[in-house]
DNA sequence: GTGTATATAGTCAAAGTTGAACAAGGAAAC
DNA sequence: GTTTCCTTGTTCAACTTTGACTATATACAC
């Protein structure tokens, strides 16, 4: 994935000469939680492959008592380029999220229709509950360095993120309980699962090439 | 990931015995754009696995003239078990979901303010045009079986999928919109890259127990 | 008629991801 | 005072993903 690769290029680039457990501890602390996490591993993946491709280069290895050795890696001149281009390309591209409960929602009809009103509503819940949390945590700081004891410092574009992830999480709460309700009131009517007649259609729609070329013309339109 | 793996058990359950490609196309065509994809080698991936752990079976293999032998999966009493567990697990958990402007607007501060709202912008403007189309999709088409030509007709669940992933691009759209504009206005300040005194600060904060605490602290708030 | 594109069906090597495991020191618990 | 857990820093094997490639048949253009 290019985005484990920005990350820690990216980091690299902004701590100065940096080891590998320190990008994890920031990589850990900085996300916030609902947002995927990136796993040990890979950041010592992308440090080396960083470093195969010239991007980054070591620095020195120290030991510290008997702890294990750490290498530590500083930015180069090609790494900044390929920063500076990537950054550039994934902001102004407007790429695709993986979305976990967009995939599973894709099975909703499996369930019943109380099952699912309990699970939207309970969905619902959680995700207010993040924003309510959010929302504190940017109450509770501020983006000026100067006035502020240096706790509650926390820089603008971040807040700025924050603020975005809030919303996204609010309009999905509003959506959840939207459709809890109209699956309640009858005005959404999920498929019964596995319907032999309708199974059949879809089979046959599927296979259809005048289903294929719906489909193709509205993703068309989408990436034009 | 669980969701390669929850679709292609699904599709095999739904779609009765089925050969890899059929799902592949299935996967291709039914998934909106701008929802992360799955590649051809994931499914077939995951066919073998899925063979292996028992949850699926191979009917059988047929060779229609010279073209590449076919082998047709069916699911088994132990896929459909592990489906309904794995299923209900991920529509009730609120998962993390990987948001690649998340990531690139980490570093947002490394572009000028200029670039930020250009990109602001025409991000914007891209997410609307979506919203455009799929609002379109959801006018011409019908979850009402009966009454419709077939060609126009969209489950009801599909549909609402929709809604919500039009809710959500609109949403962030207008936070794009928002946020050029506080960039302009000056109301929002972006911290120039690498300030020497911030970097410093930062770097010494994120190494500090006090900065890792009070990010715990809000993590824990979160999962409760 | 011949080149070019597309649909069908799948394989494979190279790359990336995950999470447990290692090892040793220090802090906290009982 | 010793068992137990957390922190530091990294490695590794097992697993998953990617997307280019193979190979044939058919449709379409020129």
């Amino acid at each position: 994935m290019w985005s484990t690769r920005l990350l820690v290029l990216g980091l690299v680039r902004w701590l100065g000469p940096v080891h590998g457990y320190l990008v994890r501890r920031e990589l850990d602390s900085w996300r916030l939680p609902g947002v995927s996490e990136i796993g040990a591993g890979s950041i010592y993946h992308a440090l080396k492959r960083l470093t195969a491709d010239g991007a980054i280069e070591v620095v020195g290895t120290e030991s510290v008592d008997a702890r294990p050795a750490r290498t530590t890696y500083r930015i180069t001149a090609s790494g900044e380029t390929e920063f500076q281009r990537t950054l550039r390309e994934k902001l102004w591209e407007v790429s695709a999220s993986d979305d976990p409960f967009h995939t599973a929602w894709t099975f909703a009809q499996v369930l019943t229709p109380a099952e699912n009103i309990a699970m939207l509503r309970q969905r619902a819940e959680t995700l207010y509950g993040r924003v309510e949390m959010v929302t504190q945590v940017l109450a509770s700081t501020t983006s000026d360095f100067k006035e502020a004891n240096e706790e509650a410092f926390l820089p603008a574009h971040a807040r700025a993120m924050i603020k975005r992830q809030a919303d996204l999480w609010a309009v999905d709460a509003e959506w959840c309980e939207d459709t809890a309700g109209r699956i309640e009131s009858g005005d959404l009517v999920l498929e019964p699962d596995l319907d032999a007649d309708h199974a059949k259609y879809w089979r046959e729609s599927i296979s259809s090439d005048r289903f294929v070329e719906r489909v193709a013309m509205f993703r068309e339109g989408l990436e034009s």
